[in-house]
RNA sequence: GCGGAUGUAGCUCAAAGGUUAGAGCACUGGACUGUGGCUCCAGGUGCUGCGGGUUCGAAUCCCGUCAUCCGCCCCA
């Protein structure tokens, strides 16, 4: 019987592990430039963490969680998102106890029960970053700029800035009252999938791709006509922040995010290269989470990076060269397999990537395991170098070669390195 | 969850119901016992995704199933 890996779940090879590297590293640096320090938190939680924080009225909670119950019973689900378990870890841990800001950032697998397509799995991963503390939209504007040096250092270009308001607690109930009066009118020549989301969220219809539902909704009411004062300014100055920064944005009316929590910003980044899953990156503030979750009244804003969406742009955009061993240790001649394996253990020391031959190989054909390998050096531990206490080096590439005291060879590596 | 396309060697693909299922690349060994790339030779390259059915006979036709891709949906 032939055992694979669960459907939309994917092994990452080291074929291409060393794309995941180079972004994981760039992010890094550049977060903690930015004063964001890594949190990791479980894979697992209780399911309820999630249900009452990206709402239980969402796609994510209601069909494409990995909710099952564990051995004593109690319903865990893992995690489909980041936000939710920082925040609980910021509350647990009493983290508002430390000067604001805090922030953090982390990367990691996520889960989503849903039908795997191009750029969508069911374990996806994520570098996200949460900014605890702070109510100006400075911090939403911080967090844009550090995506965009983030895709200018990977080298990413053509991506669409979107931004929107989703007002608060105060303005968002007379938008979806006013909503609700002018979908009522229109209900009756709305696609099912926009009747059955009048009911239960109103502010889906907005998202539908319908071709009919755009006409039918192209006059509809945006939120940003219904901010309350408060919300409006925390927009505008948002907006002037961007603008200051030099972003080119785009301002979506028609951006709702998937996930109940949010307040205030919501943005997202768009590429065209992508196909259907054209988000990179997506993020947005949510004042009133840590509150709910029984923390102090915390401002708070975020984003998450699709990191699957961007190997895929990178492996398109940039040549970044996979790890290679650097020297191949070969021997030739009675007894010289010993000395090639102290060479071996000496180069290692010294930090080479070194290779050599496990078995008994004619010279030949471990120079054609070199040459397979692409390593840049070979060195030849052979009988009669060894008597003179030499060791003979070879320059693949070239093909140029010489003899070499074990001072000079490292010399020699050390330059070419 | 819905609609469509596709599953043959590690990869890219042939074989239009009829011999023992093929080609290129890659892989392993040899020609070449102290020198890689080039060339030549030899060779695993395989439950034709899986399970049924139709047929004298199925990679080929039908049904189911699984997987991948595309679109919808959703999102990162």
């Amino acid at each position: 019987m032939k055992l694979n890996s669960l459907r939309g779940m994917q092994d990452i090879l080291p074929e291409e592990i060393h794309i995941w590297h180079y972004i994981e590293k760039n992010a890094r640096e550049l977060f903690e430039i930015y004063n964001f320090r890594e949190i990791r938190t479980p894979l697992l939680e209780q399911a309820e963490l999630f249900l009452r924080s990206i709402g239980e009225d969402t796609d994510i909670v209601e069909k494409e969680m990995y909710v099952f119950n564990d051995k004593k019973g109690r319903k865990v689900a893992l995690r489909p998102e980041g936000t939710a378990s920082v925040v609980r870890a910021y509350i647990q841990n009493s983290l508002f106890n430390n000067p604001s800001p805090q922030k953090f950032y982390y990367m990691g697998p996520m889960f989503r029960y849903e039908r795997p397509q191009k750029g969508r799995f069911r374990q996806f991963h994520q570098i996200g970053v949460e900014s605890f503390g702070i109510s100006t939209p400075t911090v939403e504007a911080e967090l844009i700029l550090m995506l965009k040096q983030f895709f200018e250092r990977l080298n990413i270009k053509d991506l669409n800035y979107e931004i929107n308001s989703l007002g608060c607690k105060k303005c968002r109930p007379s938008y979806r009252d006013n909503l609700f009066i002018y979908l009522n009118e229109k209900v009756a020549n709305l696609c099912n999938d926009c009747q059955r989301r009048f009911t239960r969220n109103p502010l889906r219809v907005l998202d539908c791709k319908a071709p009919n539902c755009k006409n039918t909704l192209k006059d509809t009411p945006f939120i940003i006509d219904f901010l309350c004062d408060d919300c409006r300014m925390h927009f505008l100055s948002f907006q002037k922040e961007l603008e200051l920064m030099k972003i080119k944005y785009v301002v979506n009316p028609k951006i709702v995010r998937g996930l109940d929590y949010y307040t205030r910003t919501v943005f997202e980044i768009t590429t065209t290269m992508l196909g259907a899953q054209n988000a990179v990156a997506a993020g947005g503030r949510y004042d009133d989470l840590v509150e709910s979750f029984g923390g102090p009244k915390t401002p708070a804003a975020g984003f998450a990076i699709g990191m699957e969406r961007v190997v895929e742009l990178c492996k398109e955009i940039t040549e970044i060269e996979p790890k290679r061993p650097f020297v191949y240790v070969a021997f030739a001649g009675q007894g010289m397999e010993g000395e090639a394996k102290k060479l071996v253990n000496m180069l290692r020391k010294n930090g080479f990537i070194t290779e050599t031959a496990y078995e008994n190989l004619s010279l030949k054909n471990q120079l054609k395991r070199a040459d397979k390998l692409k390593v840049e050096w070979v060195i030849i531990v052979g009988e009669e170098e060894f008597k003179k206490s030499m060791y003979k080096w070879k320059r693949m590439k070239e093909g140029t070669q010489g003899e070499a005291r074990i001072e000079e060879i490292l010399k020699i590596l050390r330059e070419g390195n």
